[in-house]
DNA sequence: GTCTATACGTCGATAGAC
DNA sequence: GTCTATCGACGTATAGAC
């Protein structure tokens, strides 16, 4: 007995879900969400391909190999997310530009829970192929929160207070998205400021 | 090309590590320090006997299969993880409180690094077998957080300011751990109760 | 540029000797 | 209780038709 096998096919993903949109677009969506909810080797080619409507071919002549396709998907993120925390904070200082962050933050986490959960996956394993790809995230991202924590508090650790403010928003974002999600994004926009910033 | 090949061995693992230990014991480290750094279904069966100096067949005597094995992992370290938070908290009340379960977890996380990033990216993963397993993890420990929380502010939301505090504490310890491990453990302790307990 | 069919390797799990 | 040898299934990647 003891049933090892990991349920495998999948939901099917429309090409209609976005207004049209290309193949490599379809197939990066349907990764990660794949790969978000079931990890990176746990989840095959083979998966990605239904989920995305194509054939598994298409996803080489794409991209190349699944290890490709993976940092194609993060670097993909990564841009988007550094450019929406970097937007959000400028001309503000102070106080109201960690806020402003945290708000992003959780903004992001919402409209791309599979990404946050992916990154918060892999953002820690060092014996991985696209763990440089991975890093950058870590470390533009972590950049801007570090630009603010130093302009804001010039006696804390930037780098590590940068970590906790992250962590703190992620970690409260995901357990939002994933156990809480009835809640409205205020309440934990609420808690998380509560946390960091008591003063205000 | 693109080499995709995951770099297969594994430095040993000698019975001699710890002083006397059995056979379980054994297998159960060398899994939470492979799968912490390669994931669930990167690391094979063959890996964990290697690193583990057994035999593939002492494993399925042992656990009866691979997803066992990880379950046997993951309650091992949450029955560790939570007893010391809770252990951390007798008879203190307020803000004392969360500093000695900010200062425990830091604690947990330098002595068992490789448990903790194995939490981090299992623990919003919702496709996977050993999610009940793992969801322990995250309720018990959570609820440790979340009673303090609860005593120490009546205003607060008990849940998410559990979930920041617990985000806050473990990303900043990972950073330190996987990034920074030159800095004294007392800076990052410093640095997450400075963000969540300014007024101390 | 996308599909089908398939080669080749690897992995989880078992059987049986010791 | 631990080992070695092996089976069957599955997954990546490629070749070639359309």
């Amino acid at each position: 007995m003891t049933t090892s096998a990991i349920p495998p096919p999948a939901p099917a993903y429309p090409d209609t879900a976005q207004p049209r949109r290309g193949t490599r677009g379809c197939i990066v969506d349907a990764a990660v969400a794949l790969i978000a909810d079931r990890g990176f080797s746990a989840t095959s080619v083979d998966d990605i391909a239904t989920a995305a409507g194509v054939a598994k071919g298409s996803i080489y002549y794409n991209f190349g190999s699944k290890t490709a396709l993976f940092e194609a998907v993060i670097v993909a993120g990564v841009d988007r997310l550094t450019a929406a925390l970097r937007a959000s904070v400028v001309d503000l200082e102070g106080p109201a530009a960690i806020e402003a962050l945290v708000t992003e933050l959780l903004v992001q986490v919402q409209a791309h829970p599979d990404f946050a959960k992916l990154v918060v996956a892999e953002v820690f394993r060092t014996g991985r192929d696209w763990q440089h790809s991975i890093q950058q995230v870590r470390e533009e991202s972590m950049a801007v929160f570090a630009d603010v924590v130093r302009a804001t508090w010039p006696d804390r650790d930037p780098s590590l207070t940068a970590a906790a403010l992250f962590g703190a928003t992620l970690v409260a974002g995901l357990e939002w998205l994933a156990f809480q999600p009835h809640r409205p994004a205020a309440d934990v926009r609420a808690a998380v400021l509560a946390t960091v910033l008591p003063s205000t």
